[in-house]
Formats: C-alpha cells, structure tokens, sequence
DNA sequence: AATGAATGAGCTTTCATTCAT
DNA sequence: GATGAATGAAAGCTCATTCAT
C-alpha cells in the first residue's frame, strides 16, 4: 500500500530521499491526528515520529498547516481507493454496486478507531483551510459519485415520475446515515455493531427502491 | 433565560455575582468555541470576551478544562431543552412526536452555523473528558429517548414479530441521519436544504412505518 | 504545650477568638514550611490548614511576610523553651548544664525532621526580613547565653590565662558543631548518629578543658 | 574559565554557541541564587541576566529545575575544584593537608557572600531534587575524603586502638565545624572572623591528635 | 537538500492582596 | 471582627517558525 519504490521498507526514510521524506512526514501526522487530536500535533511531535530534522516540514510544505492540508488529502484519497478496491471485487449491477459501497464503507479496513478520529479530528477544526474542508468536511468525491449513479440507474430503469429526484435523496440519505454511524462508532466503540448499522442503511435503501432489495437484504 | 433578580439588566453582570460570571464565562466559552474551535478558545479570549478576570476561570472552575465541561454540558442541556420545548407544541400522538422532533432538530433554533460548529468543535477533541464525550459524542440523552418511546409505540401497534429491534433501527438510522445532517450542514451551509433533509428522513421512517406516514408527509 | 484558654483544645478555634486564630495561622504555616519550604508555604494553604478564611492573615499580621516573621520568631522562642526545660532537670555544676545543653540540642525533641526543615527552611530565605534571620540565622539566644557562661564559669575556675578567650572559642565551636550536626542530620535523617554527634562535641569539649570533663564521657 | 576559542572575547556569547550558552545560563542562575535565593531566580530574571531568550532554558536544561540542578552541581564542583587548587600549593603530609584544607575552606576564595547564600539558598529548597540534595545538602565529596584519609593516615601512625573512628569522629567534626562556621558566616558578616573559626577549629583537631599539632597552629 | 539551535509570542495557572459585604 | 469573590501581575512552559551552518 505504502511506497513500492523504498528498497528500505517502510521505516526511517534514507538521507537523501525527497519523496520518502514528504511521505513519512504525511504518515507521522495522520498517526498523530488519530492518536492525540490535530490540536496535539505538534511539529515537534511530527518530527521525531518520522525521524527527521526540524526544518524538513518547512522545507517540503512551507508551513504546518501545509502538511496537514497533504496529509488530509492523503487521507480522503485513500478513503476513496480504499473503497473503489472493494468494490472491483464486488458485482457490476446497480443494486449490487449500492450494498457493496454501504458494505465497504462500514467495513473494519474503512471504518476503525484511527479512520473515526480522523474524520472527527480534521472536521474539528472550526476555520479550516477550504482544501481541508472539502476533502474531510464530509464523505463526499468518488464514492458519491458512485453510488449516485448507480441510484440514478435504478431509478431511471424504474420509471418513475422523477427519478433524478429520487437518486439524490436516496444518495443524501446514505451518505448522511454512513456519517452519522460514523460519528456513533466514534462515541460507541465497544458497543457498536457493524451489521446492525448495515441492516438500517439497508432498510432505508429498501424502503425507496423496493422492488430491487429484499426487505432482508 | 437572562438574571431576572439583577436590576441593571443583563450586560456586565455586577462586581459580586457569582452564578452571573459563571454564566457569562460559559457564554463566552461557547461563542469561542462555535468561531474558533476548541483550541483557539484561549483563557484570554474568554475573559476578554466575557469581560471579567483572568482569575475568574480558576475562581469558579478550578481550570480551563473545568470551564470547558460545564460549557459543553450546558450547550447539551440546551439543545434537548430547545427540541423538547418544541414538541410540547406540536401533536401527542406518536407519529407527530416523531415528525415534530425531526423538524425540531432540523429547524433554525437547533441546526444553526453556530450549534453545528459546537457539535463538531467539541466533537473533534480526540481525547476528550469523559464528561464531554458523554454529553457531546453524539446527539443522545433525552431527544433519543422520546424518539425510541415513540417508534416502540407505533411498533408495538402494529403487531410486528420484533418490535424492539424495529424501534431500535428506526432510532439508530433517525439519529443517525439527523448526524448526518448535521455534517452536511456544516460543511455545506450555502446548499443546505432542511425540507430535503427533512423529506429523507421521513423517507426512511416511512419505509419502515408504511402505514402511519403517507409518502409525502 | 499549646493554648491552655482554649475550651476546645487544639483543634479548629471557634467563631470568635482573635488569639485562637492567630495561633492557629502560626501552627499552619509552620506545619507548611517544614513539610513544603517557605516558597510553597502559600496563603492558600495557611488558610486551608488552619481552617480559617482568606482574609484572617491581612487582619491579624498585616499582610503574609508578617506571619511567617510571627512563625519563626514562636519557632525560635519554642525551640530556647524546650532547651531550657530540658536543662532543668540536669544537674547544676557548669560542666553538668554543658553537657545537658548539647544532649538536649540533639535530642529528638529539639532536633527532629521537622525542627531541622524548619531551621533551613528559614535560613533559606536569602534576603530574609532582619527579623527572621535574627531569630533563625543561626542557633543563639538564650541558649548559647547559658552555655558561654557555664563555660566562663569553667575557664575562670581553671585559672587560665584569658579565659574570656577560651570561652567564646569553646562556645562558638559547641555551637558551630550543633548547627554542622543539624546540618548533616537533614542531609543523612537515615544515618545520623545522635551518640556519635554527642561524642564528637564532647570530644571538642574535652579537648579544650581536660581536667572537667573525662575523654570518655 | 571562559571560552578561550571564542574570538570576540567572553562578554556575550555569539548567536550559535551551545555551550557558551549553558554555561551562561549557570551563571546567571548562580548570580541569582546568591543574590535573591532559589524562589526569586525565575526564568525571567535568568534570561534577562544571561541576555539570553525565554526558550533557550527549556532548549538546554528541559526546564527550569533541570537548570538549577546543572547549577547546583556545577557550583558543588567549582568548590572542590578551588579546595583542591589551593591543597596542591600546600605541604604533603596528613597535618599539613588537614590544616591547609580548613584554611582553604576558610578561605576568602571558598568562603564568601556568594557562596554563603548559595549553600544556603539550596540547602532551603525543603523538597529539593534528589541531585541538589546530593551535592549541596551537606559539604562532602572530594574535600571530605581527602581530609578522611590525612586522619587516618594520622590516627593509624599514633597506634590508637581504634583508628578507623577516630578518623571518623575528626571527620565528621570538622566537616560539622566548617558547616557551622558557614552559618555563622551568613549570620554575621560583619563580625565573622576568619582567624577565630580556624583557630576553633585546629583546637578541636589539636583535642584529637595532641602529637601532631601545637596548641597554636 | 538538510540541520537543529535559537527566538519570543502566547499558553495555562498560581499568587498575595483587596474590599464589598 | 470576619468573609471569600475578585483582581491582574507574574510564574513556568510550549509553540511554529527562522536561518546560520
């Protein structure tokens, strides 16, 4: 997952290596961020995690919050891989594309302990930088896009009287249902349940397209 | 809402006032805290806000993180005081209970830039006082209890196999996308739409109650 | 040992009784120097040991250099009372009190944890009131009165040749040894000896007038 | 003592001079200690004697406490040191070493204002650090094992039955009677007498071993 | 490209003292 | 005489950033 090219692995990056550098400084932040709260970063926290001089940050974001604008955008893109990878394996039909995405979504690679606090962590911030703001504010990008699409498919072969209408409304519900069982992991760790969670964002997506799922999907 | 008791109105509350500073700290606290998140919430800021002594916040509660506590457990308080003030005003019968506490919740007095900000402000301290992640993790305590109360009324009404399970799935997915709302809202104060909001959610609770919500509600 | 007035013993002092209160404010800091140091003896602390309110120690002393002034001064005078008391009960002959005067200095009474901070705690103090470093900066009083005059006593019997001389060598010497004693006993609480500082100063004693005080005594 | 590889002299050091700057800092801190005592030597007052910036203390030592521990250990050492410079100008043998180490520590060099509080001002810390405990709880160290071994050399020559505790007893009352005149010395200034404290002192040695030093050293 | 000593603004907290009650 | 809420200066410390090397 991480740099194909390091003949070192993944540890202390070697002297002269610009792009292994920026890479364990964005690791060291999101690690930090899920850890201890993007208050808590500190540079100086940044730096002896990845191991690097002080004035490497500077050097390759000119700034702290240029870091964290990288490594928030890291983070948000490997949410969307992350979730496209899943769906590969997945089936081709809209309805099957639909369960694959909410599965994906709630699964333990793409909703753990470090994923919740970083959403939560990044959206803490009250007055972010907009590039943060738009690759953390909400699940939003491809997995939208995605399962949008697929709604409108569903909808269009459906006929019914509005269909664009109702692939909005069915995405805005499932996106927002993933970010609030996000946000109940987040404060319910011990006791949340993955299948239950499926189970209600599925009941949703049955009650607007009844005739693709199964009422036990 | 304001010191009924003090004659000189509510601005600057007197030299010796006691629950008054401690009011005005708390107010000051969480107007910081809804503009500049929690870490720019600075003892300075507050007491420059507030008017009062640097003293003041180890006066009344003991540190800065006692102040903040009591400003999240106010901000809770009254977030369930707002929505239960509004359902006295609507119908007694449990499906207008419900559709009354989702407009609540989604209405300008509770889903506001300001409340949205504090919300994920306090949400977004990763490791947060026990006291704070109780009261602000997630919408919860009282509102979530009327809502259940009512669903398991109209469940139990309806003769269902499980009634506890569908009660308990309609509350997890109503909060749960009210969460989500609040998310889209915050990250999309300009497009934000609350009868969209407000037509999903009644969406997914008609799918699961068919016969006590029309499809249009 | 303490207010013999006082109805209710020694503990909390009741509403009114201005003397009561002042004791007990000495008691408390006194307690606070030897357990904390004189920088950590704060206001705070005097009023919450003593049980009294914040505003006791600017009414009965002035303001808090007064007080701890007023404690070292009742140290100093507890310190020549119990010195004084113990050689009571010792015989009357010069080399008698002599003797009784250096056991008494090291006698767990006089020299104990508490006595010994409190001693370098004021001492401590680098540009102490005058007040506080005439009554701590160095054993003295009373006691090095009584003990230069029985050695005066000696040194005039003996015959020597300036005996005025010998007296004050051997008194500035015993009290020399007692202060590196209690020295030592705050750096070694654990080691200390009491028998083997009582020898040694002995030993000195002897040294200067062989014919009254045997080497073994 | 001073940076002999610095080309602009010893006055303030350059802009990058780690160990210039330590070292200034220690002093600066052992100026302070002397002239205000241990809780008056506050980081503001270091760093505007040492010209140095606010950060610089918490760069080298970690923190204010880290600082006065690398003073009081580097002052404990400076004490050794100068003993032992003026012990080599002195004859070889035990007497002379014992008489020269008294002097030397009687010494205006050794025995002075500064170094009076300064014993004194870290011996008044009541909790102090396990290290300035150590070395300035007591004199001792290098100073006190050299003397110990001038009078066991002396009390094994004089066939005495017991020399390991007559070393032992001339020990510790030296040791004790140095302290005890450093008391003194901070007590009264103005009337300290050297020639009187050595005088006192060599007669309690003189007491102890009669064949190796006249009455009147 | 890389380093890490240096900076000083700004952080939370503690303090002795005041004074309306 | 007695109280304790209120004050604000000053404490120790952390921080992102700079820049000589």
């Amino acid at each position: 997952m991480t740099d194909e090219t390091d003949p070192q692995s993944d540890s202390k990056p070697s002297r002269r290596d610009p792009e292994g550098h920026r890479q364990a400084l964005i690791t060291a932040t999101l690690d930090l961020v899920a850890e201890r709260g993007v208050p808590d970063t500190t540079v100086s926290r940044i730096i002896e995690r990845a191991g690097l001089s002080r004035g490497m940050i500077h050097l390759h974001f000119k700034c702290k919050e240029g870091l964290l604008i990288a490594a928030a955008r890291h983070f948000s893109e490997s949410y969307a891989t992350e979730v496209e990878t899943q769906l590969v394996e997945a089936g081709s039909s809209p309805a099957e594309i639909i369960v694959a995405a909410v599965r994906a979504d709630l699964s333990e690679r793409v909703l753990n302990p470090r994923t919740a606090r970083l959403w939560h962590g990044f959206r803490g911030i009250t007055n972010p930088d907009p590039e943060i703001a738009a690759c953390c504010g909400t699940r939003g990008g491809l997995v939208k896009e995605t399962i949008e699409a697929a709604f409108l498919n569903l909808a269009t072969t459906e006929g019914q009287s509005n269909p664009e209408r109702l692939a909005r409304d069915a995405t805005f519900g499932t996106m927002a249902l993933l970010e609030g069982m996000c946000a109940d992991y987040l404060a319910n760790m011990q006791t949340f349940s993955r299948s239950d969670a499926e189970r209600v964002i599925l009941r949703f997506i049955t009650g607007l397209f009844p005739r693709h799922f199964s009422p036990k999907a």
